[in-house]
RNA sequence: GCACGGAUGUCAGAGCGGCUAUGAGCGGGAUUGCAGAUCCUGAGACCUGAGUUCAAAUCUCAGUCCGUGCUCCA
């Protein structure tokens, strides 16, 4: 079946097609280093993560590139209020978001590459676009004119060129620029005292931002590539300021085959943003929240929807993760070597086993057209959940061969899901392995181990006044004991 | 104002012409002294109006409400 991918610019869902047979170059635009990652961020790189592992795993060999954006007005901004070199700041925010994106198990872009790497190309590209009359030298810059080349205006977000005509007279001024019209946008701007500064042919100055992503993209790729990725906020300016400039210098329309964008965070139904102070960094909710349970959080709509972070979705999550991580540790602890081989799965078979192993291949194939259709991650999790049912009550009847084999099964069925694709799997050893000593725990451990012990008497007795008050002592020490059929286990709240 | 997107049970959120998912929550059952966990199971929804169709949550039109963008924010 057909992957599917929902193009911004031609406003429909369409197939997907490559320029190089099994070749995808996907560029999606990075962050500008100024300050910590947050929420938003990881969503969207978390979206573009799925779409990388999904692109993998249908067998293509996926060039990705994400650049970061390591010049900007805000870097200098924030560099000058806290005294750091800009260089400083920028290098520390780019390690704080490998460590971010690490956390969240998104697998590295082949390629990071840094705006001020570019600055020689950036400056070409300008000179051609003023040598092929899109764009003007001014005394504070160059801009790229935006009436040379009107029928390119609004092709990601469809405004009408005409009613901005209309609409905006005389805004030009109060901006104090060089510019002709206020649609037009800056390539290249001329230094300002104090700022870092590269020469160019218009004087000492430094590249706009929107000339970065052409430039960068170029050097990957050349005049065409097939993904053009980032966040809906990005659509304008732009992405539509890059659509200009590519298609311009190139003369390729388009430059970009597929347009892709994701949708944003919103924190408990308000937009997120510092001055309504529900802006959340990644490193905060990481104190809080597992990794996991995160990621499995923001794939839980599809990526083109907006989603309201709040304590249910993450509780959600929560639960789910732990559904997942019982089962999957299960399978792994029931696994059998050297087991017979499985039988061929029917779902319309009496045999349970057969029936089960037909299931979770239905479950498998649905998996894959949810995927296929625009990375449809939250139908995919609802195959996944709805396996580890199946998974967890099978488990429990078989025996034998059939369960070591069954057990494999699954254990293979879910790394090929959850975990090499949804990525929200953990890896066997770190699956197996004992949770780590918690020094808050060892600190009571003895304290605990006697009422336990003390309680596990009075039940035995069926003194069950005596062993409820013993469980409330515990809980009033921070701890919750669980019976099982192995005897009582205990952790903290 | 212009543009783009959305409105699905208590909540989250898929489906996008015939059957409706999934998870949480709530109800019943099994298991357990109880609780928890697990499994089985039940109830409950498609914004409004008109149209197309044998058939509409799904397509069309209109309306209402909501979100986002409209110069550097993923």
């Amino acid at each position: 079946m057909p992957l599917r991918v929902h193009d911004t610019r031609r406003r429909e869902k369409v197939d997907f097609t490559t320029m190089n047979p099994g070749v995808v170059n996907m560029y999606v635009c990075g962050v500008t280093v100024y300050d910590l990652c947050h929420l938003g961020h990881a969503r969207c790189y978390l979206a573009f993560d799925l779409i990388h592992r999904w692109l993998e795993k249908s067998g293509y060999d996926v060039n990705y590139v994400q650049n970061f954006t390591d010049i900007d007005d805000k870097i200098i901004i924030r560099a000058n209020e806290t005294g750091e070199d800009w260089r400083e700041l920028v290098e520390n925010n780019i390690a704080t978001y490998y460590r971010d994106m690490d956390a969240l198990n998104i697998l590295r872009a082949d390629k990071y590459p840094r705006c001020t790497e570019f600055v020689d190309d950036m400056i070409s590209i300008t000179a051609d676009l003023i040598e092929k009359g899109n764009a003007y030298a001014a005394d504070d810059g160059v801009y790229f004119s935006v009436e040379s080349a009107p029928e390119k205006y609004g092709l990601l977000t469809g405004q009408n060129i005409d009613a901005v005509r209309s609409g905006a007279g005389g805004r030009v001024d109060g901006t104090g620029s060089g510019k002709r019209d206020h649609k037009d946008f800056a390539l290249w701007k001329a230094a300002k005292p104090g700022e870092p500064t590269w020469e160019s042919p218009w004087g000492p100055g430094r590249p706009g931002w929107h000339i970065e992503c052409t430039a960068m993209s170029m050097d990957s790729f050349g005049e065409q590539f097939d993904i053009h990725g980032g966040g809906h906020d990005l659509l304008f300016p732009h992405h539509e300021a890059e659509i200009f400039q590519g298609e311009c210098h190139t003369g390729c329309s388009p430059v970009v085959h597929h347009w892709l964008h994701n949708g944003f965070v919103n924190i408990d139904g308000e937009k997120m943003s510092k001055s309504l102070g529900n802006f959340w960094t990644i490193s905060d909710i990481l104190e809080k929240v597992d990794p996991y349970v995160l990621r499995l959080s923001l794939i839980n709509a599809h990526y083109r929807s907006p989603i309201d972070m709040n304590e249910q979705l993450l509780k959600d999550a929560e639960k789910n993760h732990t559904r997942l991580m019982g089962v999957y540790k299960a399978a792994l602890e029931l696994m059998g070597i050297n087991c017979p081989p499985l039988p061929e799965g029917d779902i319309t078979s009496q045999v349970p086993l057969v029936k089960s192993l037909g299931l979770l291949e239905k479950m498998a194939q649905g998996f894959a057209i949810a995927m296929d259709d625009d990375f449809n991650s939250r139908e995919a999790c609802a195959k996944v959940l709805g396996a580890l049912r199946e998974m967890s009550r099978m488990l429990g009847i078989l025996e034998g061969d059939d369960l070591g084999a069954y057990a494999q099964h699954c254990v293979e069925w879910l790394e090929d899901t959850a975990g090499s694709v949804l990525g929200v799997l953990p890896t066997r050893e770190q699956t197996l392995v004992e949770p780590e000593e918690d020094p808050r725990r060892a600190e009571i451990a003895q304290q605990v181990e006697e009422l336990i012990s003390r309680r596990s008497s009075a039940r035995t007795a069926k003194d069950w006044p005596a062993a409820d008050a013993i469980r409330e002592e515990l809980t009033a020490l921070g701890v919750v004991v669980t019976d099982t059929t192995e005897g009582p286990i205990w952790d903290l709240l």
